[in-house]
DNA sequence: GCCGTTTTCGGCCCGACTGTTTTCAGTCG
């Protein structure tokens, strides 16, 4: 079981004594060991093997119960029991924008409504707004989020699908007859966010992985099943899909279910030009095409060969996305694109002095281990409180021990850094004399996401025309399947900030990967700098570069095209500091 | 429910925004 799994089920069952009306504080001591747990840079199975849960901070003696309850039997009684109680659509309720716990009770209460549905049907016929604190504005914004939601397939955060992947390759590889398994589909090309997991497997006893997949304790049942293709339905939400190949057609088919779509249109040109057409049962003789003009069809040994038997350059699955690739792969120049051994060091990085859950010692352990040459520490700024956002004295202070401790380093840096709010008015959250005396500055917003293009615009413009930032921060302020990013005029943005030589940042972060590749693209196009950061609040989050390094990949950027690659004298001299 | 050189009770972070009100409740980050 995974940290996040056991961090869900506290989540979750504060949420629905939330909906009960249950003491706030109650509610908080529960969702902070849920974020404490969900942090833990080692296994919770593990911490509970070694009867240690109860040591770590918010987990008491009730947690710690309730946490080896669930490991224990898989499920904790006491959520059994308030899934039993609360109405089946509460927590969907309580998700929509503007609506929360009281408001979820508030519509249960008077109306009867127990569902997402229920509730659309109340806001339909105008029932809500008859309601006290309840009018026809947020009536009409609740109908509003709903139908959204419905027109919205079901997308899944890609770390999820990737992260069923490694576990289900590990899974299905040590079954008897299974010769290869491939990760393939939209979460092989890195896609955002993707609408399942699919897996290509070659296997001569198709039976017992299916038996074994049905067997599997993240597997809840299996939908479909024929000769070629297994449909299965899992714990996480996440729909898992199994495609067998034969041994002659396994790379073949990896490219075809690779995709995507656009990609494979393209590409069945050059498998015409050598009388060739790629399908679901890998590389045939094209029909209708005289037999002279069919080449003969080789024996496929990896998926590079596919490529080249095409006179094409391979082709990552991050670029394949059905635009400029295969004319660059027909002429040889596609670039090599920046890898995550290539990032030197993270340039926005929370500590536990505001909101995130590692020490800078730890922090610039883990960097080291790493391998980076440096860590900026950009820590929340003052005024957003609920981060703990530091104060100038906290700074200041800070300052002082990243000094004290960079003393102890030979061959890495850790940099005195901040990510300053950008205020309602573009106004930063600290004076300049305190933005001049960190080496790094990012900038970011993280209130008033309501405001109109305009206003957010001249916002963040004004931010980047301060001479003392140089990064600013998950630009859009998106969080992928849960709201759209603010609205903002971008590429006015991106054009001032090529201006003014600025950096913008690719956020790794699942939820966010903000900047977009199109974006990433536009900002270089006028000049502007481009930066990976995880934006990490623990140690472990500081392994999600790889998803930034992702982003870079699919918009076609070398190493070269990314500031943190640079080593620090360098990327000093960028930072003018 | 957690926590404690303020230690077994009584605290536990807050400020802005929105839509609804006529002074505020609920939500959000």
């Amino acid at each position: 079981m995974y940290n996040f799994e056991i961090a869900l089920a506290l989540e979750e069952l504060a949420d629905l004594l939330e909906f009960q009306g249950e003491d706030f504080f109650k509610i908080r001591a529960y969702r902070q060991a849920a974020r404490t747990l969900a942090r833990h840079p080692v296994p919770v199975v593990e911490v509970y093997r070694q009867k240690k849960l109860a040591g770590l901070p918010g987990v008491g003696k009730n947690i710690a119960a309730k946490v080896s309850e669930l490991i224990e039997k898989g499920y904790m009684n006491k959520l059994e029991e308030l899934r039993r109680q609360v109405p089946p659509g509460v927590r969907e309720m309580m998700a929509l924008p503007g609506v929360g716990p009281k408001r979820a009770r508030l519509f249960y209460d008077h109306l009867g409504v127990q569902t997402l549905d229920d509730l659309y049907r109340a806001a339909q016929e105008k029932k809500l707004r008859r309601l006290p604190g309840i009018g026809s504005k947020t009536e009409f914004a609740i109908r509003q989020h709903i139908e959204r939601l419905k027109e919205t397939p079901s997308i899944h955060l890609l770390n999820l699908a990737r992260l069923l992947a490694r576990e289900m390759i590990a899974y299905l590889g040590e079954l008897p007859g299974v010769q290869r398994v491939e990760i393939t589909g939209g979460t092989r090309r890195w896609e955002e966010t993707v609408s399942d997991l699919d897996l290509l497997v070659q296997t001569t006893d198709w039976e017992t992985l299916a038996e074994a997949l049905r067997s599997h304790p993240r597997v809840v049942e299996i939908l479909e099943k024929d000769e070629n293709r297994l449909q299965v339905q899992t714990l996480w939400g996440l729909p898992l899909e199994v495609l067998r190949a034969a041994e002659d057609n396994f790379w073949p088919l990896l490219v075809y279910s690779t995709g995507n779509k656009a990609h494979l249109q393209k590409l069945q040109d050059f498998f015409a030009r050598r009388g060739w057409h790629l399908c679901e049962e890998g590389v045939k003789p094209l029909a209708g095409v005289a037999a002279e003009a069919i080449a003969p069809l080789p024996q496929w040994q990896d998926e590079e060969q596919v490529y080249r038997e095409l006179g094409l350059q391979y082709i990552v699955p991050e670029l394949r996305q059905g635009g400029e690739e295969l004319v660059l792969a027909a002429a040889g120049v596609l670039p090599r694109l920046i890898e995550t051994g290539d990032i030197k060091g993270d340039l926005h990085v929370h500590s536990d002095w505001s909101d995130g859950g590692a020490s800078i010692e730890q922090l610039a352990e883990r960097a080291r281990q790493k391998g980076y040459e440096y860590l900026a520490i950009t820590d929340h700024s003052q005024s957003l409180k609920v981060a703990r956002g530091l104060s100038i004295e906290q700074l200041q202070e800070q300052y002082r021990q990243i000094d004290r401790l960079n003393a102890g380093f030979s061959d890495f840096t850790l940099l005195k850094g901040m990510e300053v709010d950008i205020k309602m008015a573009g106004e930063l959250d600290y004076p300049d004399e305190i933005l001049e005396q960190a080496d790094v500055v990012v900038a970011s917003v993280h209130s008033g996401f309501q405001q109109e293009m305009p206003a957010m615009t001249r916002r963040i413009m004004q931010a980047i025309e301060n001479p003392h930032v140089d990064i600013i921060g998950h630009l859009t302020g998106r969080m992928l399947g849960q709201r759209p990013g603010y609205q903002l005029d971008v590429e006015k943005v991106l054009e001032l900030a090529g201006k003014c030589g600025k950096i913008l940042e690719i956020n790794s972060s699942p939820e966010r990967l903000d900047l977009s590749p199109p974006h990433v693209r536009r900002a270089l196009e006028h000049g502007a700098k481009i930066a990976v950061n995880t934006d990490a609040h623990d140690l472990q989050r500081l392994e999600e570069i790889e998803y930034g390094v992702a982003v870079a990949r699919r918009a076609g950027l070398t190493r070269e095209q990314v500031v943190n690659t640079l080593p620090l004298a360098d990327l000093r001299h960028i930072l003018r500091r």
